[in-house]
Parts: C-alpha cells; sequence; structure tokens
DNA sequence: TGAAATGTTGGGGCG
DNA sequence: ACGCCCCAACATTTC
C-alpha cells in the first residue's frame, strides 16, 4: 500500500496547546502516519475576555511551533464533534488521538465525540495529561472522592510518582493536502473595540516557550527556595505565575513537577510549591464530582444565605474603588494585567463576600472573565473556600481584615503604591488606612478622601458585624 | 491560608 | 516590705 494513500490521524488540540507532554501528540507521531493537528473553538460561553486574549496569541505560538514540523494547525469553528466529523469526511481519517480535560463540558464534549464518530468506525482515543494524578485513581478507603485537601494530597503523595513528561516528537508527518482552515482573527478572539489589552501584552508572553522560560526563571532565580514565605508577598516576585500556561496546557503540570524535581534541591519552598500543584488536582476532582461548583454552594446551608444585590457596591468592588487600599490595589491589578496575587485574591474575595455580602457567584464571574489564568475548577474551588461553603472550606467567620492584610503583606505600601498610585506619596504608616492619616498627612500626599481617592465604602468593624450575624441566621440549626 | 474578644500572667510603679 | 493596680505580652476562646 503506497504510504501517502494512508489515512491520516486527526490530533484535536484542546486545553493542551504545546507539544511537550502531550500524549496524543506522541501517540499520533509515533504511527508514523500522516496526522492533521486541529484546534476546534465553540465559543464556550465561560470562556472570559481575558482567557479569550490568552488563547488567540497561544493559538498563534501553537501555529508557528507546529509549522516547525512542515505542516499546519488547522483551526475551525464550531461543535467540535460535528466538526470532527466533518473532517474525517474531508480527509478519510480514521483515528482521533486527543487529552482528556478533566472538566464537565470538555468531557461532555469527549463523550459526544466518541459517540458519534465511534459509531461511524473511528477509532477514538483520549489521553490523560492535564494532572499529575488522574482523579479517577484518587479514592479514599470507602471509595469515595476526598472532601479534604490534606487527606487528598495524603493519598497523591502515597501514589507513584507522576509519570516523567514525554519529549517533543521529531518528526510529525503532514498531510499531503491542505485543508481549509480560518484565520485566527476570524475567531474573534481579541478586544474588537478599545484595547484593553495593554497591559497584558506587557506582563505575558501566551504559548509554549512562554511557559517553559517563566517555569526556569521561577527555578532558576531561586524564587522557589524562599516560596514558602514570599508567596504570601504581592510586593515581591514570589510567586511562579505559572497559572495561565497551565491553563491552556501550554506546560502540563508533570513537566513542571519534573523539573522542579530534578533541579531543586529538596526544601520547604519546593514542598509548598509542589503542595499548590496539588491544589490544583484537589480542585479539579472537587469539579469533577460537583459538575455544578462554580454556581451552587457545595455546603447546602448556603443557598439560603441573605447574600444581597448592591450594583453599585459590586462596581466599586471591581473598579478598585473601594477606600481600601490593599482591595483596590488587586482589583486594579487584575483589570490591569489580567491577573492578581493569590494573598490579594484571598482578600478581595473575602471583601466582597463578608464585607459587601454580594453572592460569591458573582466575584467569581467576573474573576472568570478578568484573570488570564480563569479556570473553572481552580475559580470556582476558591471563591467557595472563600466564601466558607466550599470542600474544606475557610468557616465563613474567618473575616479578613484588609487593613492588617495589607500591613502584614505589603509593609512598605510597595503593591498599593504601583496600582494605586493616587495615593503614592502616602507614608508606609498610613497607606493603608489612609482614613485614618491626620489631615496634614493627607495634605501632604496630595490625597484628598472622596476626592483623589475614595473614602472606604463600608465600615470594617460595622461589616464584619453584618457579615456575622448574616452567617448566624443560616448556621443556627 | 484570621481577627477580635476575653483570659492569664508577670513585671514594675506606687502608696 | 507588701499588696494593689495597671497594663503589656502572651494565650485561649469565640465569632
Amino acid at each position: 500500500m503506497n504510504e501517502q494513500r494512508q489515512p491520516p490521524i486527526l490530533l484535536w488540540f484542546r486545553s493542551d496547546l504545546r507539544l511537550a507532554d502531550n500524549p496524543a501528540l506522541t501517540a499520533a507521531a509515533m504511527s508514523g502516519r500522516p496526522v492533521i493537528p486541529v484546534f476546534i473553538h465553540d465559543d464556550p460561553p465561560d470562556l472570559g475576555g481575558a482567557s479569550r486574549w490568552w488563547l488567540h496569541h497561544s493559538l498563534e505560538a501553537l501555529s508557528r511551533d507546529i509549522e516547525a514540523f512542515g505542516t499546519t494547525l488547522v483551526v475551525r469553528l464550531g461543535d467540535a464533534s460535528m466538526v470532527l466529523g466533518a473532517l474525517v469526511e474531508e480527509t478519510g481519517a480514521d483515528t482521533i488521538h486527543f487529552n482528556r480535560v478533566p472538566r464537565p463540558r470538555e468531557t461532555r464534549q469527549e463523550e459526544q465525540v466518541a459517540g458519534l464518530l465511534g459509531s461511524r468506525g473511528i477509532t477514538v482515543h483520549g489521553h490523560d495529561a492535564a494532572l499529575l494524578f488522574e482523579s479517577r485513581f484518587v479514592r479514599t478507603q470507602a471509595g469515595g472522592n476526598f472532601k479534604v485537601f490534606t487527606a487528598f494530597w495524603k493519598a497523591c503523595m502515597a501514589m507513584a510518582e507522576p509519570s516523567p513528561p514525554l519529549p517533543v516528537p521529531k518528526v510529525l508527518r503532514g498531510w499531503r493536502q491542505s485543508i481549509p482552515s480560518i484565520d485566527l482573527e476570524t475567531l474573534g478572539l481579541l478586544p474588537a473595540g478599545i484595547d484593553w489589552a495593554e497591559g497584558l501584552r506587557a506582563v505575558w508572553t501566551p504559548g509554549e516557550r512562554g511557559a517553559q522560560e517563566r517555569l526556569t526563571d521561577f527555578l532558576e532565580d531561586g524564587a522557589i527556595n524562599s516560596y514558602d514565605s514570599d508567596r504570601d508577598r504581592p510586593d515581591r516576585e514570589g510567586t511562579s505565575r505559572l497559572g495561565p500556561h497551565l491553563a491552556f496546557g501550554e506546560i502540563s503540570a508533570r513537566a513542571v513537577w519534573d523539573a522542579v524535581r530534578t533541579m531543586c534541591a529538596p526544601g520547604k519552598g519546593v514542598t509548598r510549591f509542589l503542595t499548590e500543584l496539588g491544589w490544583r488536582e484537589f480542585c479539579h476532582d472537587l469539579l469533577v464530582h460537583h459538575p455544578d461548583m462554580a454556581e451552587r454552594p457545595l455546603r447546602p446551608e448556603f443557598r439560603t444565605f441573605p447574600w444581597r444585590t448592591d450594583h453599585q457596591a459590586f462596581w466599586a468592588w471591581s473598579k478598585g474603588r473601594t477606600g481600601y487600599p490593599f482591595v483596590d490595589a488587586g482589583m486594579r491589578q487584575l483589570w490591569q494585567t489580567g491577573w492578581m496575587h493569590n494573598r490579594v485574591r484571598m482578600v478581595t474575595a473575602s471583601f466582597l463576600v463578608k464585607h459587601l455580602l454580594s453572592p460569591w457567584q458573582d466575584g467569581e464571574r467576573w474573576f472568570r472573565d478578568t484573570l488570564v489564568d480563569a479556570d473553572t475548577a481552580n475559580n470556582a474551588a476558591g471563591w467557595q473556600w472563600v466564601a466558607g461553603c466550599g470542600a474544606d472550606a475557610a468557616p465563613f467567620f474567618r473575616i479578613f481584615n484588609p487593613v492588617l492584610q495589607g500591613e502584614r503583606f505589603d509593609p512598605d505600601g510597595t503593591y498599593v503604591r504601583r496600582y494605586v498610585p493616587e495615593l503614592a506619596a502616602m507614608p508606609s504608616q498610613w497607606i493603608h488606612k489612609p482614613w485614618s492619616a491626620p489631615s496634614t498627612v493627607l495634605a501632604g500626599a496630595r490625597v484628598q478622601l472622596g476626592g483623589t481617592y475614595p473614602s472606604p465604602i463600608v465600615d470594617h468593624a460595622r461589616a464584619r458585624t453584618l457579615a456575622l450575624s448574616a452567617f448566624k441566621a443560616i448556621s443556627k440549626g
């Protein structure tokens, strides 16, 4: 049989926009048969603006990397099973390889593809590539899923080490014909009106190469060794910032794990960093078992929590105009750069839920729209954790004091000054509570509360009391 | 992966 | 010298 007459393989890219440690790609390449790489955009409703921007550039990068193999990434718009069905018709492909994505929407998609194309005699092959430990193997004694992180992670640590990452295949045979594909621009992922992505461009390099650079920078400059404490300091570059790269699968968790294991001496920082990868695993496991985790509180008593809807307050929160500098700095960092430091995510989220008594789902949606690392599992689990209604969650009565958090984790006010420039001249002593500053200090710093910078939209002590009594209303009985 | 309220202790000022 | 009070420092409990 003429080699060129062999039916091609469809390599379906999804949230795995990488060539390294990509089992589907490796399987397709190893077959020796022609491979047609394809990305299908079906305009998922939960894809936020910042993620859309990232996706565009990540696909751009992936296209370039695939072109280095002498082949082309086919991009299509539409329902995945329909598009794959059409491609089978067009090319005579008889096999599809893809990497599973452990999220309800994607799992449904996989089932559809397997059903529709399987019934047409196509071999549909899903690979595990998203997690360190496949959630279906992480089970309690009783065979259920874990509800507490430490127990979950302990069970993971008792399992075999994650398998080492696969190398990029040397060769990828292309298909003899060119296949209709649409321009990335046609997907409409970039900002349509005003260009709000400037701050994102300044900070991020989407794509596999950007991901690997971010990782090696983090490991080589030694930041990981002080990760245990520096991770809480938004005024320092103490975190890896790998979030968005992991969210789009530009680098695999296994590759990160392996790099840390082989390049770093064991220590507290290293352990802590790997544990954070563990949280990612745990969140994905939770989402698998609670597909509605982004809408519905895991703890049922929270369904009757007396949330308020205050559009003005939500606007102030989302724009970083609450009058609490640490909160505002975080919300503005998010808006400008598509990312927020984790410590500040906790504080800002707590502020929305506990000081403003806004439904956590509203905050979840805002983060999902504005974060470049928006990830259904991590985001929903994180918000439920903060709101106190999640698995292994912080109790509701654990209410962050935004002033104390600022003073503890941004002691010199460097972070606040960076993102709230109207407070730049405030002395550190007052920068987290400008309303307490003597009027001479305010005047000296050219700060006019309620003018150049908002007065606090709520009083901390009062808001705290209100939140506690609202919590009491649902917790009795 | 809190903060505030409340309780306890111990040193020092002072009558 | 002694007891009393104050209060900071730390510990515990409560929300």
